[in-house]
DNA sequence: GATGAATGAGGATTCATTCAT
DNA sequence: CATGAATGAATCCTCATTCAT
């Protein structure tokens, strides 16, 4: 790499950092190319180097973690259906609580809006945690740890809707409590319940 | 009421079932003023003088999809506690979807956010749901339908949690299923684990 | 008089003492026909009753007060001219402070401005003092105590400034000083100056 | 500086002359960014490239003003305070003239409005030409052309308000009078009143 | 006389985006 | 690659005034 693409490099990092850091702060509505550029010290033409639209940055922001979090995810190796669906959830809250509040709204509206819900390869965000959930689950049946009738689609569906709810429910109610604490003793009721009838053995 | 009153409410109506349509036809945020006046058919002055800001018919048209909901709920008289809150459940759901994905966006959206999750007596729309639940929970132990021991603020939260991801989901996924048949499936799962240990008897 | 006919003096002068009330406390920039009928209680469209224009209210409260200074003055029978004149700075003054900085602020505006200078009979009220004032310089001359040659228009010109002049500056400092205790001091040195020349004998 | 520098100054320069203009020909209060740029022939954007309220450029107009009538006045060196007075007087008059009625009529304006009458550093206008003066003549008193029992206080207050009643008379009487000739009259008429008694020798 | 709903011109401000340098 | 001046569409909101009742 020559030096000058390395200098784009950090110049482009600079401009997702300082996004990153406007939104955790201030929220997205508030967000504009004029403070991002003003903050990281770059010029307001710079930006349009980088990304051909505004919405680009927040989709390129957003994509990291979901990246972070799909690889923590997949590279735990738990024997335990309910463990790992517990490690799913912990790890998912966790993230949204570093990352805070703010983006945790962000992320949510943009997760429900059907003009950004869709990232680049076309695959919206709730297709790709469905996915995600239903091979956890699917993997299970191989194992013969869940019952070749377990009912996938509607079990996912629950699971991910209580993922959502306890995002939601958080956003709301101001972070008055612990996201990952309340994960724990949801997973613990929640998960169990969901699955009971289908464990096998 | 005089001739000249019944017009003015009617204008009122006109601009708040425009602004209504508007939102569910393409979201909050392109509804504007100029668009509402036009399509309502009258000066863009005449809006001023029902709302004194443009958010004021947001927030009024919400407020009637939220008390429509609350007389739903509070006229069921229903003996079991599942049953009552599975019609809680249900109602909810059956108003989400007559009131449309685009709807159900914004009040998701307007429910998270900090500036707008405030009514005009400065309870957030958390905390009213909450109250709301947590007395059909506390009624139940007073008529000994639940056991005395029952974590209300617990099982409050969870409820919740199934509620707003019910909806959220839903959104996310671009209204692939009715809101309404799942929302029984989901009651009938979920509400029996989540009540299962503390019902009487 | 008519019942109807005293009501609706009534009516006037409420709108008259509203606007005024108004002037006094937040100045004439936001003064707005909307607030002066809600305060005044009557409809809107009751100000347009007696008053063809927002601004004839504002004039009509300024010959009022111009009415009441003039009244007082034309009252006065000093025999000599510099106490008649040091009373008419005196008069005026007061009249000023007990009207408060915000009606003299917008004296001084709609003196100045051509748009507003000019009463009904299209007298600007820079003509009005004027011809006010070279009387009672007249008036002295007839009665032998100002000498035949003395320069009428200079020294008319001269006090006009004098008086404006304190105004002015009192508005300027926001209110840092007695404007009626000034006018004593001022009226001393200044008039004493200006007509030493001129006093008979 | 850059070919692209200057071209910003000189499209800053083209608002501040036509925003100048138009206050000099239309007054103020019809003042609009619209017109502004439009005959700048710049886009409306533009305006706000520069200044952040539409009230910044006049500021900055008016701050042009008293700078220039501040050069004037600091770079005389005149031996008889009476002389220097009386330039004060007529620089600051000579400047009015040539800014015109208009200008001026916003400057009183200004001086007056406790919201405007505030520059940058926080002093107000009257405090600004207060200590101006004040400075003349404290250093006339060192200069032993004053008596050392000289009220300054009050013979400024004195000044400021002749300097003061000039401009708003003028402004009232519509350009009846050439204010620098006037200003000569007064000047040798009423300075020499006022400081007779304190003259040294 | 009194009402108050309706008007609509007018004005300030924002901000994503472009492009010549 | 970087710049930052220029753009102009978009939008909210104000308010004096009219007029049918």
């Amino acid at each position: 790499m020559t030096k000058r693409q390395e200098n784009a490099l950090i110049t482009k990092q600079k401009l997702l950092d300082t996004a990153e850091n406007l939104i955790k702060s201030n929220g997205l509505s508030s967000l504009s190319v004029e403070d991002i550029t003003k903050i990281a010290g770059v010029a307001k033409g710079t930006f349009y180097v980088y990304f051909k639209h505004k919405e680009d940055i927040i989709a390129e922001i957003c994509r990291g973690y979901f990246k972070e979090i799909e690889l923590k995810i997949t590279n735990t190796k738990n024997k335990n259906i309910i463990e790992k669906l517990t490690l799913y959830f912990i790890n998912f809250m966790n993230a949204v609580e570093i990352y805070g509040i703010n983006i945790c709204r962000e992320w949510i509206k943009s997760a429900i809006d059907p003009k950004t819900a869709f990232d680049n390869n076309g695959i919206s965000k709730w297709q790709y945690d469905f996915n995600m959930l239903e091979n956890i689950l699917k993997t299970a049946i191989k194992n013969k740890e869940l019952k070749k009738n377990t009912p996938i689609e509607l079990l996912t569906h629950l699971i991910i809707s209580q993922l959502y709810g306890m995002m939601t429910v958080w956003c709301m109610s101001d972070e008055v409590f612990e996201p990952k604490e309340w994960t724990k003793k949801f997973s613990k009721i929640q998960l169990k319940a969901i699955l009971n009838d289908y464990i096998e053995g």
